[in-house]
RNA sequence: GGGAUCGUAGUCUAGCUUGGUAUGAUACUAGCCUGGGGGGCUAGUGGUCGCAGGUUCAAAUCCUGCUGAUCCCA
């Protein structure tokens, strides 16, 4: 009884997307704020949110960047001033009208990303080439109003992201920042989140509006659509001129800066949840796992009860001394076999079953949530969870590596694309590197250029659309 | 951008055609029993029927507008 109400009542593979909304809610990770397009986040997915930042800081850090905040209104003058930018923007910002009854003159805008304000900010801070580079990461929100369906972490009209922006003396610099962002993201990603990545560029047609070239960091979802999990921009001097971010050289002479700008969101939550949950719900990473050890004590007389939890205590004290994030689910009235759903419901990675069975012959019973992998251990092999959670991790990475690969077929012929894109997946294909081929695609599969993978570049093949010449073999696929 | 479906307790839902103050499950609270894969019994708590207006003696039900959600198509 019950059962299909409190669990995911459909499997990932019948039905993603709903299975998706029920892991996200069921798990108590968010919930649908009363705005449309908007979601609240739970201590179960901010938690998890944290944990990223945590690792990302300490990466930017080593690396020269230092946090800073920003306001989020932004007069419409200044939003307005590099052209393109706004043109691309302009469809999704939500604007502050009136401050109480008074209609505001020059309109203020939500943040739909913060460039054009923080560099009117730098062109007052920099000056000289003593002042470069200058490394300013800004963890907030930003707002762009969603027309389309909303979900959870994957399109919001509010998201947690972090944007980036750095400014340097030289192209050679500002490039190099570039892809060292880029760097930070992927490892981070594959590490943390252990969902492997390509990176590569975007197109001229996908890059962000007001950059020279963005780079990116695409995964294939398990539904076969593709995922971007987050990009960095070389803006080259697209922002510094409109915007005065100039600095006098050693020589005297006055040069205009070389900017980057980059982020991630809490869309890679989302992607997490779906490179990684099944049919019981949510499988979390150890490494961000807000819990990674839960024990369930079993007893029913008090006798065993004292047993069983002495036991536990020491297992509890064994495991937080080796900072592992540990709870015990005490709760009473509740069967084990419940507590069992419902902490894999939750993704905790670990499981620790032990009852007077166990206490008999000093063992416990290890539950792995990624495989649902049952393993019996001597109470004194305590020391090796710390060990088991590492491999964990390192397993699951593998294991979305290889349902990645299966994802991905090389081809080059059209119509057998436009028969298996019905399918999904990522689609190494030739291409001429015109945009007519790529509209073209876009129109009639759906499908467009997600990245073209760094060392991707190939003249001895033919556009998968117009047979002519290939310049690179990108990755096409339906997206999200 | 176009189309479809839907909104009733924390959650899911009956009732709507044919107007008369809301059904059941689950969750929650208490007690007892139970306990190694979603337990049982008993007794309770919980609802401006998405919002606003209209028709009517009377609206969850009929009408209008709004709003939110889900799915499909471009």
């Amino acid at each position: 009884m019950g059962k299909q109400d409190v669990g995911i009542t459909v499997s990932k593979k019948e039905d993603f997307s709903e299975w998706y909304t029920q892991v996200v809610l069921k798990a108590k990770l968010a919930d649908y704020a009363p705005v449309k397009g908007l979601i609240v986040l739970r201590p179960d997915g901010y938690s998890i949110w944290e944990s990223l930042r945590s690792t990302f800081d300490k990466k930017f850090a080593r690396n020269g960047i230092r946090n800073g905040f920003l306001p989020i209104l932004i007069p419409e003058s200044l939003l307005g001033k590099e052209q393109k930018h706004f043109a691309g923007f302009n469809p999704e910002v939500f604007w502050v009208t009136h401050s109480g009854t008074n209609e505001i003159g020059d309109r203020l805008a939500l943040r739909p990303t913060s460039e054009t304000l923080a560099y009117t900010l730098y062109s007052k801070w920099i000056q000289s080439w003593r002042d470069l580079p200058l490394k300013i990461n800004f963890w907030n929100t930003a707002l762009r109003a969603e027309i389309k369906a909303t979900k959870p972490f994957l399109r919001t009209s509010e998201f947690l992201w972090q944007e980036g922006h750095t400014v340097h003396s030289t192209k050679e610099e500002a490039e190099k920042e570039v892809l060292k962002i880029l760097e930070i993201y992927k490892n981070t990603v594959e590490e943390e989140l252990a969902i492997p990545v390509i990176t590569g560029k975007k197109s001229e047609k996908e890059k962000f509006v007001g950059a020279e070239y963005t780079t990116t960091m695409e995964s294939i979802m398990p539904d076969g659509k593709a995922l971007q999990m987050g990009t960095s921009h070389f803006l080259a001097q697209n922002f510094s001129k409109p915007f005065e971010v100039k600095f006098a050289d050693k020589d005297n002479v006055e040069h205009f800066a070389w900017q980057t700008s980059w982020g991630v969101s809490w869309r890679l939550i989302g992607a997490m949840i779906m490179a990684h949950g099944d049919d019981k719900g949510l499988v979390l990473p150890p490494k961000v796992a807000p819990m990674q050890v839960v024990v369930v004590p079993i007893y029913k007389n008090a006798e065993d009860g004292e047993k069983v939890i002495s036991k536990v205590d020491e297992i509890l004290d064994s495991l937080e001394q080796k900072s592992i994030r540990v709870h015990v689910d005490n709760r009473e009235g509740l069967s084990p076999g419940f507590k069992f759903n419902d902490w894999e419901l939750k993704g905790v990675p670990l499981r620790i079953e032990i009852g007077p069975k166990d206490i008999e012959n000093q063992s416990m019973v290890v539950a792995k949530r990624y495989n649902l992998e049952k393993i019996k251990l001597n109470l004194n092999e305590i020391e090796k969870i710390p060990d088991i959670l590492d491999e964990i991790q390192i397993e699951m990475l593998e294991k979305a590596k290889s349902e990645s690969k299966d994802n991905t077929k090389n081809i080059t012929d059209y119509e057998e694309f436009k028969e298996k894109i019905e399918d999904g997946g990522f689609f190494n294909s030739p291409w001429c590197g015109k945009l007519e081929c790529e509209d073209k695609i876009k129109e009639e599969t759906g499908a467009e250029i997600r990245v073209i993978p760094f060392n991707s570049e190939d003249n001895t093949k033919k556009c998968v659309y117009c047979k002519e010449p290939s310049v690179s073999i990108p990755i096409f696929a339906r997206g999200y």
